[in-house]
DNA sequence: CCATCAATTTAGACATATTCTAAATATAGA
DNA sequence: TCTATATTTAGAATATGTCTAAATTGATGG
């Protein structure tokens, strides 16, 4: 694995924004962070050590960036919207008993299943939301299963 | 197609959910709608007639619809979230440009593809949310791409 | 190095969305 | 009917996100 900083240089490079001190302290945390974290939990980590960002700047720059297409805002079920870094195309996992969200390997829709049901709309990305039991939560509950059996995938 | 109020009637039953006015008038809501409302919409929607639902039963009702599947809540690029009624599986499409969420009709994942990613994790259901232009932005702006050309699916 | 311009940051006020609370009401089952 | 439980309610309280106007920063050209 290529060192993360030169990554981030990189992406910002790619996306055409400006690697503010602030704006590469969210990528950055976002790009580290496994918790899918809220702009709460962005500012607060941002400025454990010093205070250099306002709420107002994580907001601005949680926008940026998913405008570029560097951070995505993945489905939350509680109410503050959850944050991931977009370096690399991934899937998610949402683990229905402690609503942990987790990346997922990314694989590609086997040519031709999609197209009749997208009818004639361009296509310009696309993710796969998976939902089930993580394997924390599985460990501590083994025979839990689906209601309806979920076809294998 | 059989009548909506028969098929809600057994989606309660089937979700072992007391089927109330104000719970019913909200799944009969977003059953009907297109729109995937916010919560706010359903709120002025259930009332248009006759003020009988409060707000916060609204939200309670959105809950336990959600926790029995009956609804869905859909990624909302904005800050309220925008609820789905889910009586029969589908994935969804979000319009890059106005925003809009478009039911698409459901297709299985052909079998194993997602094995690998998964790991050992105990699935239960998944959902495909595909981004791009709708049919009619697309009319609008008929020559858009997307930056990076997307495998055809 | 300086002047200039646009982008960014900031604090805090503001707006909106959601949850909570405690009392009232409705419903199912005995 | 009686009882226990679930649901509903209005409004307060909280959480989340946006806006504003002024200050700062960084890039560019002279």
């Amino acid at each position: 694995m290529s060192k993360l900083s030169a990554e981030l240089d990189r992406a910002f490079e790619a996306a055409d924004l400006r690697p503010t001190a602030q704006r590469y302290a969210v990528l950055e945390y976002l790009a580290k962070s496994e918790i899918h974290a809220t702009a709460d939990e962005i500012f607060a980590a941002v400025n454990f050590n010093d205070p250099r960002a306002s709420r107002a700047t994580i907001y601005n720059n949680l926008r940026s960036l998913a405008k570029a297409g560097l951070v995505r805002e993945v489905s939350s079920e509680g109410k503050a919207a959850r944050y991931d870094a977009n370096l690399h195309p991934h899937h998610h996992f949402i683990c229905d008993k402690c609503g942990v969200v987790e990346d997922l390997c990314w694989f590609d829709l086997p040519e031709g299943v999609a197209g009749a049901a997208l009818g004639g709309r361009r296509l310009s990305n696309y993710e796969i939301v998976f939902r089930g039991g993580c394997l924390r939560c599985r460990k501590s509950h083994p025979i839990t299963r689906a209601r309806r059996p979920v076809q294998n995938v």
